[in-house]
DNA sequence: ATGAAAGCGCTAACAA
DNA sequence: TTGTTAGCGCTTTCAT
């Protein structure tokens, strides 16, 4: 693997060190050390001596060296499934502007939906002594999954570094480790309400993913609306063909051409919709006249599909910020705490009452 | 900033060291290390009992203690203005996925165009031992740039790391960076020629930003293709707005409003493209139909605007890919090298040929 | 095959 | 005010 004979990575040279500073200056390593960290007394005249020795040898500290004996630099780890997709970018830039405000690193790895490289990363990032791991996104359930990450939680712990979870359960309220995310439900209910009072009865749901706490979570929340008007839990009719662009365009594809007992789509998310709305187009069919389409997380570029998309609004930065925020204060009290973050409807043109000639 | 009386830090608390692991198991520091490095001969009954206390003590190696001694991780730093922009982020995605195949941590940084904090995460790389840093995206290229480029080159060279310029250009060719970019100029060359051959005279650029290279090479391949089609130069029409959704909205509804006499626009990239699509329809026009529309780049949702966007595709990914690639291969015949990555168009469906009424 | 010991570059006591 | 010294946790000779 990339391993060719021409192969040829680059080999850390000797780098400047503090002693190389000292001698030029004509000082000892600690006058230079103190000069450096700016908080020891030193007279102005070694002061600039050293600064200027150091600006000469165009030194920089090794961060290694000091991390040692110092605590190390204060680093935030976010971990996600995919920097591509909009969401966890926006995300991710919460993390980072939050970090960054606080004077902290900001490190971002991806997992592509690995468990492996996700434990991988983690091991790292421990390894590294990052103070805050941030792990984002929803994610199926399972035993492995509760252990796994109670697992993280306490070799993070009993390493003084906290872990926070966006957007995903925690295996067990009494791990230490932090929750913050959406209201799926809510907002899934919310928006079924919305197609529910256009008149539609026959709405599919698409982009299921049994087990995924996120997606389990919207699916929840659009049965419930469904029930609260009246319909039989018959009415629901959840397609688990998982979330991205390439799932949602191919099952609607599929469904369009098997059961058209429908006239609004509830999509998994906006990547989903996206898919979907191609689907319809490639079909015939329009949207909203024809039929009705959501999705959810509106992503930057919702208000640009065909037609700009009615979604969910999950403030998907703010998660970022939210999740360091709450993490760095208070955390004995936060600790096993559970944060819920408020969603809202954001009306487009894609949904319209269901046209008169389908059914229901 | 952030720093309430209730903020509370993470302290690193003491980690298992390869001391406690050593005692558990009954033999030398010495020993523990080379089991756990795995490239020294040790009988498989020490071997065990070792990997036994590791485990039970779940230790993990201090990364900056064997950093220090050993030659450190191997690191690539990645550079950007932001991950939330579709095309960034598939540059980021491919340097993550070559560094991860080749075993290489990857960290993302972001500036928020800033040269300022772009100038604090290279000293923050070189601190850290980064071995390689990737500075991606167009920038105006002043003095003051290329100054600050030749000194990263040198400072990074000096300490044996490399350094790859993605998409901007090198101050001067001595300098030891690696430049991989793509062709802006035959790509907009090549688009602009489209527009063209459909029979458009008035084509005007939205998105000029002046200075910036990656914007420069577009206008330039934009006035070249006016040229070779005999059209005077006063012919070329470019609005520097710069980029993004919201500069290409406000500037095409500018130009809507003042000056009608185009039929199609070439947008410095899709997500220029995306606000001068949603000021063309918000003015009821209709793309194709009145105005033809290009894009740059050709983001994953390109498909999905509406209509379809032709546009240019670059490919990302594989720029980011290459970027990682090159900088690993032959570096002494590489430094200096300029790399070329070709583009292509993609045809889809905001391009017609002008209304027949409209002044060409 | 394994242990003892020397340091990697830096900071933080402790002296002077 | 400044220098000297002792490690931080790890790898790596050099002995054994």
């Amino acid at each position: 693997m990339g391993n060719d004979m021409t192969e040829a990575e680059p080999t850390a040279k000797r780098r400047v060190t503090i002693r190389e500073v000292a001698e030029r200056a004509g000082v000892s390593m600690a006058t230079v050390s103190r000069v450096l960290s700016g908080n020891h007394p030193v007279p102005a005249s070694t002061r600039a001596r050293v600064l200027r020795a150091a600006r000469d040898l165009d030194y920089v500290a090794n961060a290694h060296a000091r991390a040692l004996v110092g605590g190390g630099r204060k680093m935030v780890a976010v971990v996600l499934r995919q920097v591509t997709s909009p969401f966890y970018a926006q995300v991710a830039e919460g993390v980072e502007a939050e970090a960054a405000a606080r004077g902290w690193l900001c490190l971002v790895g991806t997992t592509g939906g690995d468990p492996q490289r996700e434990l991988e990363f983690v091991q790292l990032m421990r390894e590294e002594g990052a103070r805050l791991v941030i792990l984002v996104g929803g994610v199926v359930e399972d035993d492995a999954y509760r252990e796994r990450v109670a697992h993280y939680a306490h070799a993070l712990d009993s390493a003084g570094a906290r872990l926070v979870l966006c957007g995903r359960p925690a295996p067990d309220p009494d791990i230490p480790a932090l929750v913050v995310e959406f209201d799926n439900e809510a907002g899934a209910h919310a928006i079924t309400g919305h197609l529910l009072s256009a008149g539609h009865r026959g709405i599919v749901f698409l982009g299921g993913l049994p087990g995924n706490t996120a997606l389990d979570a919207r699916v929840a929340g659009y049965r419930t609306a469904l029930a609260e008007h009246g319909l039989p839990p018959e009415a629901a009719h959840v397609i688990d063909c998982g979330l991205g662009r390439a799932a949602g365009h191919r099952a609607m594809t599929q469904l369009l051409k098997e059961t058209p007992d429908f006239t609004a789509v509830f999509a998994g998310d906006d990547m989903v919709a996206a898919g979907a709305l191609r689907a319809i187009a490639d079909a015939g069919l329009r949207v909203p006249d024809d039929i009705s389409v959501v999705g959810y997380n509106d992503i930057p570029l919702a208000e640009d599909f065909n037609p700009p998309l009615t979604t969910v609004r999950t403030p998907a930065e703010e998660l970022g910020r939210a999740a360091v925020r709450i993490a760095l204060r208070d955390p004995e009290h936060a600790a096993g705490a559970h944060h819920l973050l408020g969603t809202h409807i954001v009306v487009r043109d894609s949904v319209q009452p269901p046209p008169p000639g389908r059914p229901h």
